[in-house]
DNA sequence: TAAAAATAATACCGATTGGTATATATTTGC
DNA sequence: GCAAATATATACCAATCGGTATTATTTTTA
């Protein structure tokens, strides 16, 4: 790695948090030289802007959440088991403080649905993704005769599962009660229960 | 209603779907000028300064969509009923363009949260309050035998309800398909029949 | 209808915004 | 180890930010 992809990484692991946290349009260029300790200089030299640092800042919160999820997945051997790593993980979220600041695809969804077309599309991609995972993993479990084949569409339950977390993610964050969190994970656990 | 109080209700309104579109951190006072057709020493004589006007405007968002679904939900009858107002209204909800930019709850909570103490208040009051009302919905329901007594957390019900309506809007409006909105309240809606 | 009171418009404030041109260090390849 | 290339820092830009003091206009009340 040159000095140059190291310093980019860096600035990205820095304000990763903090775009997270304020937002895009919350987050200013001092609150990236503040954070990195580098100057604007040092930032434009390496991003062409605020967009781009944004971009990068949301691509690595979102990897680090899948990865850590896409780990623990392979670890189970069915795929129920698998589909469970949600609930179970969700149930330890905020312990885990896998990104500070919440759910990036939530928090970036919303701000830049209106706002922010390149982000927004960003967004809409991560989520069809994860949807398409999670179909997978279910038509997968139909194929293998652990789900019922008739009354399930992987698509809208994978929708209904992102849906779910999503929402349950976003009550956490405002109520700081991780009691919540855990108690609708119960829900989506029940209806991973009810696919076989 | 004085001329003053008129003036502040025509700001509200002609704020509000901006606040609710571009966020707290993203909508200027220009934006407000520019929407109103007034300028800043009208906006600063009906309002204190900016957290003023969005407050204002949270608030307006969300009794426009609390009223909608009150008046529909008095409607009902049996308990379930009232509840599968929910599932029901959503499924047609851009349609309703109840409120302009998607539900300000989700919204204001993900921007909020970590930024602005009043509104992030705000938020959570208005979720827990919802929270309640629901779980009133569901006990009555158990009171009345309409629903079964026994493995029903009124509370968790509620909570859980609201979750998947606040994802489900979250993926409608991001990828700006309204069939997966009512995808997933077909998920809510069997929910509610689980009750019984 | 005229004076008092309240509302709205104008003009301005310092601070901060994202961004850039230039100068200075620091790496990197030979 | 010395140039060439690259990366960082400094100093600045116009534009916009939220907010205010003052002036002008409109309501309201008597």
């Amino acid at each position: 790695m040159s000095k140059a992809e190291r310093t980019k990484q860096f600035i990205i692991e820095k304000t990763a948090p903090i775009f997270n946290m304020k937002g895009y349009s919350g987050t200013s260029m001092s609150d990236i030289t503040e954070a990195t300790g580098l100057t604007k200089g040092s930032i434009y030299g390496n991003f062409e802007n605020k967009d781009e640092v944004a971009i990068a800042a949301f691509k690595f919160n979102v990897k680090k959440l899948q990865d850590t999820f896409a780990q623990e997945i392979e670890k189970q051997k069915t795929f129920k088991d698998k589909l469970l790593v949600y609930p179970r993980l969700y149930s330890e979220y905020y312990d885990l403080r896998i990104t500070e600041g919440g759910c990036p695809i939530i928090n970036t969804a919303t701000e830049a649905a209106d706002t922010h077309p390149i982000l927004r599309k960003k967004v809409e991609n991560t989520i069809l993704a994860w949807r398409d995972q999670l179909a997978d993993l279910i038509q997968q479990g139909i194929n293998n005769g652990e789900f019922k084949a008739k009354s399930i569409d992987p698509e809208k339950t994978a929708l209904t599962m992102i849906a779910i977390i999503e929402g349950a993610v976003m009550i956490a964050k405002i109520t700081g009660n991780l009691a919540h969190l855990s108690d609708i994970m119960q829900a989506l656990h029940k209806i991973i229960d009810d696919l076989e």
